[in-house]
DNA sequence: ACGCTCACG
DNA sequence: GACGTACGTGAGCGTA
């Protein structure tokens, strides 16, 4: 019954993602119930196909339809001009998940439904609707986008579906002022600001018909541009040619691109009622399916809707099947995964790599996984022998791609907009990519997701994700590896070992993501998730690759004198001891104090052994010097091990800097935590120690700055609090402590000591953790009774804190969380424990907030600032808290200064205002020591 | 592997 | 009435 396209027949062709874009503004954000999944513009998409199936009767309906949809981000135009549709907003997080649905919805209504990588729907659009008409057929294109317009005419008419409007030669001649041969160079003059095309600055649709019309067509009008009469038009035709002529290359739509289907296969079918029914229930559309199933004349199939998130069982299981995972040996069968990734819009993605250190180690495969339970391993630098082979043993292993042949063909789904790629701790792999010259975006990241919804409960680590929430173990990495001497690396792991356990890490990935997606918004944590976590992923990694430059001669010099001195101290604590022993050893520090001489206070530790932290070693040294020694020798040996000499062994060789790893999940209140150097705990604090920053240095003719909240945990206090005594002291720039002092103890501020200022700064500091009367007291070494006396008159003159602290608890132990000012959510589960449990809950769930929230602030500030300092010879180096390092050409440190300070101090906005100003002070030099 | 101690905010 | 406590981290060392 196939006819041969031609004359009679009538081509609809609908603009795809028009109807999406529609359907999703439209309608309210909607929900699958069972799995969350947003299907809100599904929806609607159904609604709108169901009313133009409807809507074709009679003597004009269509011989043959298609659906038309973009594909990919990236098209030949984006390689004639970079900045095409740069400016273009991203597609909304709820809507990306849906649109491989909306081709889904698609097919079910047994609708052609077709897209091209690399080409716009209007360029297969153009090119459908040149053939039709040139077969003598009538075309109709569902569309009121005006790029369409220059396909007008013999024939081709366009009809807007929201207004119902019929476009022929004369709504285009309306619209544009030209014909529709005409179109493409009045657009090419007036440029069109929402893809971003340039055009000639300063002339409009108005001006550029004009134009068109008296000169007859763009060409002319450029060769005679001399004529024109208005001195400014003339010149801004001239100076802009090139422009211009590349504009009409942009909105000039492609009508002879090479389809891989023919007209014929768009021929109008009935819809198979099975398999739309099939697709609406699978959606838990209600409403819909019964009245498409009434329109058939078919019995509506039940849909089942659970009724609440934990009445639904997990989504049915696909098993996890090792056997199932493919290895990918070849660029065809990479490409097969590829296409499927491109049809999807999302991949889980893992890199394996020859170690744990990003800045150094090679990638060795990559697994993708698009479905769950279908993943793939992509073995790239396997050896072929394991280690102990002596003989050729850096062989490459066969039957793998060349590196740079892979990295080369999933480079366009890695970077394409369009695509997301999923992975668990992204920013591990993005460095790895980067390393490797593949730039990967946009990202989604399961350790964040769980970060932002479960910071509390457990760690967001893979194998604990796996085992709670998709109720299987990993593959465990140590059989693989070995442990100890013996163990290898992933690269002398053999390939058939090494694709079970490669696969199913992405495959875990994708499972996690699709439960953890829909969640976000049932937990309300979406805009934490997407304002605090994952933005900072690049950000990171960024600054992590730049690293700090680290002068080895300094700390060699500095352990040197170090050792010296130590070596001094240890011979004198001999000769005080009697005997010689490990200085270092604890039980054998306790066992000489408390034993051999028999002093007081000692205390064991749980274990029990002799308990020696430096305060009670501070307060015996006024006793005896061996206290005083054992401490001086403790600080020398732990700023010689970790610093001057651990320190070193981490400069890379090839930079010659210091790259620590920032980890995002780790610290449960929304602080960083910094490893692989920690560098957010240099010394500062004693005189010796400041000494270390000395090494942290700025490469010539560059300099260090810092910048660092000043008091910001008080001034979020004095916000959350609404403490108004501590806002007006900061809004007068009082000293805080003082301040503090001055009210307590009714002494005033010129008459403050130095004492008394001391422990109001003390009690400041323990309000923020929750202060209790024993902390206190041991802090400032005064009797308990002493210590709760002032907390009990704190609280007296500000009132609104013990509010706070009360309200807090309660509302911890109601909802079994806690809340920072942005929304994030540090979970509370030990607060309605019994015991000496109770107190830590409580002062954690009280100090959550406050630390929380500031570390909200850095956290924005900190995504802002490449773009603030873009145009800047400056880099950001290290985060410490409340602090920001950068590296800055000589010449650009006020203009770094000014700009950082007003992204820092204004961090907060506009989410949330600050009762409180937040202040930033600056610092630079050669080195960490001078800029702090 | 774990506890102790100590570096930072 | 006793208990055991400042909040959040990471690293190096000694000891099991």
């Amino acid at each position: 019954m196939t006819t041969q396209f031609g004359k009679g027949c009538h081509l609809h062709l609908i603009d795809g993602s028009a109807f999406i874009f529609r359907a999703y503004h439209a309608l309210p954000p909607l929900t699958r119930k069972s799995d969350g999944m947003p299907v809100g513009a599904v929806s609607g998409f159904v609604n709108m196909l169901q009313r133009y199936v409807e809507g074709n009767s009679g003597p004009d309906a269509p011989t043959h339809v298609a659906v038309i949809f973009d594909k990919g981000s990236h098209t030949f135009r984006n390689d004639l001009y970079d900045q095409y549709k740069a400016n273009r907003e991203a597609m909304p997080e709820d809507l990306r998940p849906q649109i491989p649905l909306t081709r889904d919805a698609t097919r079910a209504f047994n609708i052609a439904c077709e897209e091209i990588e690399g080409f716009e729907a209007d360029d297969i659009m153009a090119t459908l609707a040149h053939q039709a008409r040139d077969a003598g057929g009538r075309v109709t294109i569902l569309s009121s986008d005006k790029d369409l317009m220059q396909l007008v005419g013999d024939g081709v008419e366009m009809l807007d579906p929201m207004k119902n409007k019929r476009i022929d030669r004369d709504g285009v001649l309306e619209k544009f002022g030209v014909a529709p041969e005409r179109v493409v160079d009045v657009q090419a003059l007036a440029g069109d600001s929402v893809d971003n095309v340039p055009g000639a600055p300063g002339i409009g649709i108005k001006t550029a018909a004009l134009l068109i019309n008296e000169y007859g067509d763009l060409e002319s009008l450029l060769d005679r541009a001399q004529e024109i009469k208005q001195p400014k038009r003339r010149q801004t035709l001239i100076d802009h040619r090139a422009q211009i002529e590349l504009s009409k290359q942009l909105v000039q739509l492609d009508c002879d691109m090479e389809l891989p289907f023919t007209l014929d296969d768009l021929e109008v079918k009935d819809p198979v009622v099975d398999d739309l029914m099939a697709f609406l229930t699978e959606m838990e559309f209600r409403t819909v399916t019964k009245r498409i199933a009434d329109k058939l004349g078919v019995e509506a199939p039940v849909v089942e809707v659970a009724t609440s998130a934990e009445e639904v069982a997990a989504p049915e299981a696909v098993p996890f099947d090792a056997d199932k995972y493919e290895c990918v040996r070849d660029a065809a069968a990479l490409q097969v995964w590829i296409d499927r990734i491109w049809e999807r819009g999302y991949v889980a993605v893992d890199t394996e790599t020859t170690g744990l250190n990003e800045m150094v180690v090679d990638l060795v495969g990559i697994s993708l996984c698009v479905e769950a339970g279908q993943a793939c391993y992509v073995p790239l630098a396997h050896k072929a022998a394991p280690a102990d082979d002596l003989f050729g043993s850096d062989d490459m292993a066969d039957g793998q791609m060349d590196m740079d042949t892979c990295l080369d063909l999933l480079r366009p789904v890695l970077e394409s907009d369009a695509v997301m790629k999923i992975g668990q701790n992204m920013k591990y792999d993005a460095k790895i990519f980067a390393r490797y010259g593949v730039a990967v975006a946009p990202i989604d990241d399961t350790m964040l997701m769980s970060y932002a919804m479960n910071a509390g409960l457990h760690n967001h680590g893979m194998d604990t994700l796996s085992d709670r929430y998709l109720g299987h173990t990993p593959i465990p990495i140590k059989p693989l590896l070995g442990t100890g001497k013996s163990a290898i690396t992933f690269d002398r792991v053999p390939i058939d070992q090494a694709v079970p356990y490669a696969a199913e890490d992405a495959d875990i990935t994708l499972r996690l993501w699709q439960q953890f997606k829909p969640q976000l918004h049932v937990k309300q944590v979406t805009t934490v998730y997407e304002t605090l976590e994952r933005p900072l992923v690049p950000v990171l990694a960024q600054m992590e690759r730049n690293g700090i430059k680290v002068d080895r001669d300094t700390l060699s010099r500095m352990s040197n004198a170090f050792a010296q001195k130590m070596a001094g101290l240890e011979a004198e604590l001999y000769q005080l001891a009697g005997h010689e022993f490990n200085v270092q050893a604890p039980a054998q520090v306790g066992k000489i104090l408390f034993e051999e001489m028999g002093l007081e206070g000692g205390k064991k530790t749980k274990t029990g052994q002799w308990s020696t932290p430096a305060d009670v070693l501070e307060d015996l040294a006024t006793e005896h010097d061996f206290a005083g020694r054992i401490l001086d020798y403790r600080q020398l040996a732990k700023l010689k091990s970790t610093y001057t000499d651990a320190l070193q062994e981490h400069v890379n060789p090839d930079t010659g800097r210091v790259h620590t790893s920032y980890s995002i999940a780790g610290a449960n209140t929304g602080r960083l935590a910094s490893t692989d150097p920690n560098l957010q705990n240099i010394p500062i604090r004693t005189e010796e120690g400041r000494r270390i920053r000395e090494a942290f240095v700025a490469e010539p003719g560059k300099v260090i700055v810092a910048l660092d909240y000043s008091q910001i945990e008080l001034r979020i206090l004095a916000h959350i609090a609404g403490i108004d005594a501590l806002k007006q002291a900061f809004l007068d720039g009082i000293d805080i402590h003082a301040m503090t002092a001055s009210e307590m103890f009714d002494v005033p501020l010129d008459e403050m000591t130095p004492e008394v200022r001391r422990q109001a700064k003390a009690i400041n500091f323990g309000v923020i953790y929750g202060i209790s009367g024993f902390g206190l007291a041991r802090n400032l070494r005064i009797p308990r009774g002493e210590a709760q006396g002032f907390i009990d008159r704190y609280f007296e003159r500000f009132p609104g804190i013990r509010k706070y602290m009360d309200d807090t608890v309660s509302f911890a132990k109601e909802h079994g969380y806690v809340q920072t000012l942005f929304g994030r959510k540090i979970n509370t589960p030990e607060i309605n424990a019994k015991g000496p449990h109770a107190g830590f809950a409580k002062r954690a769930a009280i100090n959550a907030p406050i630390q929380g929230t500031a570390a909200d602030v850095i956290r924005r500030a900190m995504v802002r600032m490449p773009d603030a300092i873009a145009d800047m010879p400056a880099k950001m180096l290290l985060q410490v808290h409340d602090e920001l390092l950068f590296e800055v050409e000589t010449g650009a440190v006020e203009d770094l200064i000014g700009t950082a300070r007003e992204v820092m101090e204004n961090a907060s906005d506009p989410a949330v205002r600050l009762d409180v100003k937040l202040a930033v002070d600056a610092g630079q030099g050669a080195n960490w020591a001078e800029a702090h």
